[in-house]
DNA sequence: TCAGAAAGTCAACACTGTTGACATCGCCCT
DNA sequence: AGGGCGATGTCAACAGTGTTGACTTTCTGA
């Protein structure tokens, strides 16, 4: 039937997109390409490096057309943006990302760009390289988090998040104070603003990890946390 | 044989303990406990019930002894290494908890003690409830990133780390310097260490958004937040 | 052309969570 | 004390999973 990696991972996608990830089976794969669910063994080691396969077709997307120049902050979170945006549009993503290190082209590229442009924020390396990380696992993890709720409607979202706020609202005030009294605000945004949120302090705290130019005086730097707020970047 | 839901789950934990989360079928923990396996659905619902069973029990070890005294910013640290920790030991934990709010007293107590410091360390309501959502996030996702790993002896995760460093190292210098540059930091530390490294920096960002006391002059805080805004609502 | 590799098929294995029918134990009420 | 009755544990079975080995077909390249 002419199959191959390729076609295989398009044929996943459809069935997620048809029947959700967590109902993707090889032999209901086998049975919408038609073709013997055995016959994917062909071309893929096992199921893990099947999802490995569909985690970097979805990786390709991130760093296409992706602005070469810009401040590193913004670039650094259009990446992790985008990123959070392909791992929620399939939510089992973050099950092979999570298990391993970069395997595929997509991901090793990824890795380089944000290496790269923290590199040029002077972190130094030993930093970069825990930067790198944080980010990553913020992204990833913030994605596999939301991604139950970025599968239904925005009218649906809203009233969960209603009534998550409710529940909090209606605790006893007496043993629940703050809990009560930030209730409001809890679940009040999207699922979006929140992961940006977080991001923009994950970034706040790398700012201040940043060294000096080197032949300019280096009374900027401040020693410990400071609250420097360079770059007044545009909302891309 | 006097099974309770109580005793299941100290079975559940001689179990993951022994032959790790993944492998926890209801069967192997009907042998355990010396059982039938379906013995266990008089007492859950279904597995999805005892998981959660589970997570609650997990969730009790992180308030016990937390101390009262201290900056907020070593109390919400501690709770988030100590939520991290719980999650760690039952990776399949953060499935539940990415499925919605609190649902268990320990849960309410958690976002009660961690809004309450937060509010402590004068972050404007609105700022404590993201804050708070942040924290979460970060420390539960990467909780669910580091948790294949943390099931492996020292042993293992030294070696896996150092193959892990060796790829990036034999990359193409000339297509990957930065990845190159930066291979030796890269899963150099612990995954604690990381995890504690993006935290401290997520807490560093969080330091700009707290307000000065109200008796004491106010020119430490800078007028204005301008790129708070994003306005764009990201489709999903 | 034709050997040999690649690709697809089929049956089977060892698992998994879950359900319904059956047996048994212990507790409450008269 | 005895009768019921619900809670609990047992057993067999179902439908599903990933995966393997042996067999057959198809295609390619020397």
């Amino acid at each position: 039937m002419s199959l191959s990696r390729s076609t295989i991972i398009d044929g996943c996608l459809e069935v997620i997109e048809r029947d959700g990830a967590n109902a993707l089976s090889l032999r209901k794969l086998g049975k919408h390409l038609g073709v013997d669910a055995t016959a994917i063994y062909r071309h893929f080691r096992d199921k893990d490096d099947l999802l490995r396969g569909i985690g970097d077709r979805l990786h390709e997307s991130i760093l296409i057309d992706l602005p070469t120049r810009g401040s590193w902050r913004n670039i650094v979170k259009e990446i992790c943006v985008r990123l959070r945006q392909a791992h929620l549009q399939r939510p089992d993503l973050a099950a092979f990302v999570r298990s391993g290190p970069p395997l595929h082209e997509q991901e090793f590229l990824l890795t380089e760009t944000l290496l790269r442009h923290l590199a040029r924020a002077r972190l130094p390396p030993k930093d970069a390289a825990l930067a790198y990380h944080g980010l990553i696992e913020l992204t990833v993890a913030s994605a596999a988090i939301d991604a139950p709720m970025a599968s239904r409607t925005p009218q649906e979202r809203h009233d969960i998040y209603a009534r998550w706020r409710g529940i909090y609202a209606s605790l006893d005030a007496q043993q629940y104070p703050a809990s009560v009294a930030h209730a409001p605000h809890l679940y009040a945004t999207t699922a979006d603003d929140r992961f940006e949120f977080a991001l923009e302090r994950l970034l706040d705290g790398l700012e201040g990890l940043r060294q000096s130019e080197p032949g300019v005086s280096r009374q900027l730097t401040k020693p410990g946390r400071s609250r420097r707020r360079t770059n007044q970047d545009r909302p891309l």
